[in-house]
DNA sequence: ATGATATTTCAGAATATTCCGAAATAAGGA
DNA sequence: TCCTTATTTCGGAATATTCTGAAATATCAT
């Protein structure tokens, strides 16, 4: 496929951010061609587009896939697989999410309440620094929690909810002094 | 410092944990070593207990006061700088969070946004492409807006935020047919 | 079956990141 | 000032990750 020149520098910079958030930049990079080309392209266009190895096409589609960023799709007339991007970005949003949630957090929430269960037997350790860990681990939970709770909404719902935010935002909690409603900083 | 069997786990974790968020393993190492530890430590205890270079922790350190998630403290009669974990994990989070966005959200707005304007004078690219890219422009910018607007509420505002989200679930969008509730992915 | 095309696997090369340790710099006290 | 201690800088070693190209495997048509 042909890249335009702006094509080829939002490739290049989804590329960058991609890479900051534990997808690899070519991983990120054909996401981001998918997502431009608006239409299915076969794993030897996108090497050929990107100037990569098409083995390594292959294994970043499938990452994309293990991510549920991609679906497979086939033309009549053509053996090869084609790949296009989830193109809604909420749906998108979510899928990195749940598979971060899913990799990341739900293993260090184990492995914390596996430390709070070995604390009672560790005598070398005080009861303070278990205190924290649990700390650590209820903080986790409630965020975990929370994002359990929101994730199924779609985004007209999300709106509405920001909108309360919003609301909340400006109700003072009872039990604190009310100061005076100023400039909530705005950056 | 002597390390307990469980805070040696705990440390250990955290730092695997860390490396997932773009942290890398002795920055997260020493945070949670700070945060279990619950007193300000010297760097050169730090890189006793954790075994790694003094210039490593010199590197680490200043890495986590850019991230703003450690303090540097003094002791009377020691000349040595001593540093403590932010142990409020709320603001501990928001700080990464802010820090992310910053350094990484912010500057793709701006690349988008370039984009968008390069667009107008790129005539190999086609109106339904800069749509695309507009669309993720728009969906950062929104989402942006968003964590702007929770990112100072306090924990109990969050919470009452999150009651409010479990209640907008459950009100059905109004414009579009509302499909009978099925199993909602509990996976 | 056989051949043509598509895809995946994998060893090691290329690259990037992290880390150490020596040297340089800074800061305090005599 | 000079000596001592604390900290940082930085070249390159150690390690980890990504990528390639060749070989293996799979798929389909004849």
């Amino acid at each position: 496929m042909e890249l335009s020149p702006v094509m080829e520098s939002f490739i290049l910079h989804w590329g960058e951010m991609g890479s900051r958030w534990g997808l690899n930049r070519t991983v990120a990079q054909i996401y981001a061609l998918l997502y431009v080309a608006g239409r299915p392209l076969p794993a030897d266009e996108i090497a050929g587009t990107l100037k990569v190895a098409r083995s390594n096409v292959s294994t970043s589609i499938r990452e994309l896939q293990s991510w549920g960023l991609i679906d497979r799709t086939h033309e009549i007339g053509d053996r090869r697989d084609h790949f296009a991007a989830e193109t809604d970005l909420w749906a998108a949003a979510a899928r990195v999410a749940d598979a971060r949630k899913r990799r990341e957090i739900d293993p260090t929430l184990a492995a914390l309440a596996r430390c709070l269960s070995d604390a009672r037997t560790d005598d070398a350790i005080g009861k303070d620094a278990v205190a924290r860990i649990r700390a650590m681990h209820d903080f986790l939970e409630t965020a975990s929690g929370w994002y359990d709770e929101i994730r199924d909404l779609p985004q007209t719902k999300l709106e509405t909810l920001m909108k309360m935010g919003a609301k909340v935002a400006r109700l003072e909690a009872p039990a604190k002094k009310p100061k005076k409603k100023k400039g909530k900083g705005k950056g």
